[in-house]
DNA sequence: GTTAGCACTCTCAGTGTGCGAGTGCTAATT
DNA sequence: AATTAGCACTCGCACACTGAGAGTGCTAAC
């Protein structure tokens, strides 16, 4: 437990080295915070800090930097998160009605919306359950012995996938056989289409297979399909500008691999979860922190946002803004299933 | 018109700069490739090709670097294209029969492939037609006041969007609805479905628009949707490793940006178009060359493939690439609706 | 037309240096 | 006991300098 006036120096160190992204030294401090005592004063209670494992100096004759630790005692204790500005909530519903009423579009424009804003990476996916159940489906002949076999799901999903026919089917054909699928499996879950036993012809096992596929790749995907935006605004930080140090980051965000760099966010709606620097489990993501939040909807409807930024990122906004974000996508889920 | 030892001299040059980044001196040249000649003879040989532009220093004492004329002659008049060795051709045939048979996939293979091989970007859009037709479709509802508009083209291409009810309907009701407009639409245009009066309900009237709507994005999108490889294989070139210069370059891939800077593919299949630094219209690009080829399906299906990278770039493998999977595509589409 | 020789130019890496920012320590003060 | 002024010290950084090396253009001889 630190002293109050160490927590209110911790404090302004963060602030101050998280704007200017310089080493904040003892008379800066007091020179712009206009503080009661004197610099010396205030370098020996930055040495107590450092003591403690908050702050570090990157050499000798500079200033001081928060450490890991240090953003993290000031995320937990000190951080005073901020309310959106009124006016800022009302200008990003606004794009949120302008854009089409799709769940993938209001995926993407959070994305967007979260690292314009922040000035770094954000990665929000798109509302999915856990246990997809078939809605619908409907063989669609494309060409002679080309069908597409279209399942949406109950969540408003909609996906694909081409089957080879082995002779060519009339439209008629393909509708009367979709249409008793449908009699059979709607409402299902893959698992309960492979179990169950149901009474099948030859030619229908391997489209209940292929449906039964789709869901499941669906089910797996607990990251993808999701939208990934502002990998510029990352290359912009000075920590990143040398292009070296990112290049493992962008190995990370730029390939399948989201899933790795991007641990699951807090359980509950609501709570925004805060990994810094070198808690993170890979190396390549050690400069980097992320906030990540869920968001969800009716019938197990489930998504979530986060924000990938160097450490030395402005906590309070990013947390809020996060929130913000995750709440109003559950409104916005919420309205739209309404 | 060059003198053949001129020729290959710049021949040398391009080829030896492409490999090492780094500016070529006359006794390099000699040493490396056992010129018959001395280095003054070679000097003043260099002397003749930077008088025509084709060549130039970037500081006095320094070799000599392709100017994009230089670039421009060599591709024209010097280059000889590679034949792909046989097995990598079956390498990525291999990479293809193991994805999953769907347009979509292929075009994302794709543009992974040319990232990886060429160490640069690619993009590769899905096919598609410049008027598409409707195939199918469908009206799902998957909430009391909300359903799916799913849309299939003749295309094979499933399109989606969400419809708010004024009132409940059972599916029954959505199917039967759909099954009249199915009757009246398929195998139209956009335009066809707006112009020609057909026998529709009030009902009916918006839905008709909604699709028309839908087909009549698929036809503006030129571009989209595309997929973008290999950001990270642009930043580990030196040219762009401060960062700084990249920027630029970043806004115009990353973003809604792609369909300027990647200005129309040759017209013909089987033509490679080859844009190289300040030929292209954006200055942001003025430091890459840009290859790009069409490929062209069955029913006026088309897509292209472009790689994106320094103009410093490997141009007869680079050709060779894009021509052969320019080939690969059209020959797997034929395939695909055989 | 070619070449050897040569003086010249310019970059680059390495080195030295002064400056300034910031520190920790100590002794005096409150 | 906490605070503070004073001070010596450290170290990074910007700057200038320098020598080496690469490469050139020119000239005169072949």
């Amino acid at each position: 437990m630190l002293t109050e006036r160490r927590e209110k120096l911790l404090r302004l160190i963060v602030d101050e080295y998280v704007s200017t992204a310089q080493p904040v030294g003892s008379g800066n401090i007091v020179d712009k915070y206009r503080m009661d005592v004197s610099a010396a004063t205030i370098r020996s209670e930055m040495a107590r800090l450092e003591e403690e494992g908050l702050i570090t100096q990157p050499h000798t004759s500079a200033g001081r930097v928060p450490t890991d630790q240090g953003y993290r005692y000031y995320v937990e204790a000190l951080m005073k998160e901020e309310e959106l500005p009124e006016q800022l909530q009302q200008t990003i519903r606004h794009q949120f009605h302008q854009a089409a009423r799709e769940l993938e579009e209001w995926a993407r424009l959070a994305a967007a919306i979260l690292a314009a804003r922040l000035r770094n990476a954000a990665v929000v996916t798109t509302p999915h359950t856990a246990q997809p159940k078939l809605r619908w489906l409907e063989l669609v002949g494309v060409h002679e012995y080309l069908a597409l076999l279209v399942v949406v799901l109950q969540e408003a999903r909609v996906l694909q996938q081409t089957l080879s026919l082995d002779r060519p089917f009339t439209q008629e054909e393909l509708t009367s056989i979709a249409r008793r699928l449908n009699d059979v499996l709607s409402g299902k879950t893959a698992a309960e289409m492979r179990s169950e036993s149901l009474p099948v012809t030859a030619m229908e096992a391997p489209l209940i297979d292929a449906a039964a596929s789709l869901l499941e790749a669906a089910e797996e995907s607990e990251i993808e399909p999701s939208f990934l935006q502002g990998i510029r605004e990352l290359l912009r930080q000075p920590e990143f500008s040398e292009g070296e140090r990112i290049l493992g980051l962008l190995e990370l965000l730029e390939e399948r691999n989201l899933a790795r760099a991007l641990p699951s966010a807090g359980r509950s709606t609501g709570e925004v979860k805060i990994i810094i620097g070198g808690e993170h489990p890979l190396d390549a993501m050690r400069a980097c922190s992320v906030i990540s939040a869920r968001y969800s909807g009716p019938a197990g409807l489930r998504g979530s946002l986060s924000v990938v930024g160097p450490t030395r990122m402005h906590y309070p906004r990013a947390v809020s803004m996060v929130r913000y974000m995750s709440s109003l996508m559950e409104e916005l889920l919420g309205v739209y299933f309404a």
